[in-house]
DNA sequence: CCAGTTAATGAAAATTAGTTTCATTTGCAG
DNA sequence: CTGCAAATGAAACTAATTTTCATTAACTGG
């Protein structure tokens, strides 16, 4: 996939793919790169950086928004349980209650076996604003 | 609420609170501070991470996870349209693909005016393992 | 209103995460 | 093979966050 987008297949970025594929859990750039360090001394981890920019853009690796690392805050407006509607431009949020996800969220636990407890429900988008703007 | 529950009822706690009340975005810490800083100069930073920590517990504010701020990363298994189930002890994590928002992206682009471009969804709890764990 | 207790603060240092720069190495096309 | 651009690693740099600790100030009880 790497040689067909015309990018060099290199040991480091080898290495770092290796890691994150054999892994079930989700790892951090630091983790990734202590692995990578194991079989291929001398890897900086610089280049696992650089690698994992290139694999999320390309669509091959995933996100896990997982607790608190995300820093951005603002008042919670209606106090209950609600979601997001991000603008993609501007930034601006729209908090919205309803989002049903009872049904998919039984059939999931069980599915699994997990035991839910929430969830993070999040729409991105472009606000009436900023969609204007472009046309003028 | 913050007397209610123990803790003092500082300036400074008033001045970050009043800060994230008044903008109708969402801040980091950093700009945060910025404005507190403003009409309340000698205000630090470091209260205003300890603040937010403490309003985010209470609930009173909100995270945005947009962008990728958030370090975290594995395999994308399904290669398509999908998302997480994680576990919130362990980390570990179920993909599935059937989300059908479809009927409320719909409602929301046509109540909001935006233009939406796509959703982050994810639940949490605990895996069958950890589960097990706790009656041991 | 006042003093005492103790939670909360700010300065500064320490830690941690991520980016930039640049000389050197290396994959790979020819 | 050879040559060259892409990729790398070391190190410096920037930024974000946490810890420590002496000082301050919010609240309690009188
Ligand atoms: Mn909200
Ligand atoms: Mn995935
Ligand atoms: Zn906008
Ligand atoms: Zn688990």
């Amino acid at each position: 996939m790497l040689r067909r987008r015309g990018y060099r297949l290199t040991t480091q970025r080898r290495a770092v793919l290796d890691v994150i594929a054999r892994s079930r859990d989700h790892l951090t750039p630091g983790e990734i790169h202590q692995q990578v360090v194991r079989r291929h001394p001398g890897v900086g981890l610089v280049s696992v950086y650089r690698t994992l920019a290139l694999l999320a853009d390309m669509g091959l690796i995933c996100e896990v928004h997982v607790g608190g690392n995300c820093r951005s805050y603002l008042l919670r407006r209606p106090l209950g349980h609600h979601h997001h509607l991000v603008c993609s431009d501007c930034g601006r949020v729209v908090d919205f209650s309803d989002c049903d996800l009872g049904q998919l969220e039984k059939r999931l636990a069980e599915d699994t076996g997990y035991e839910i407890e929430g969830h993070l429900l999040e729409f991105a988008g472009r606000c009436p604003d900023c969609r204007a703007a472009t046309f003028t």
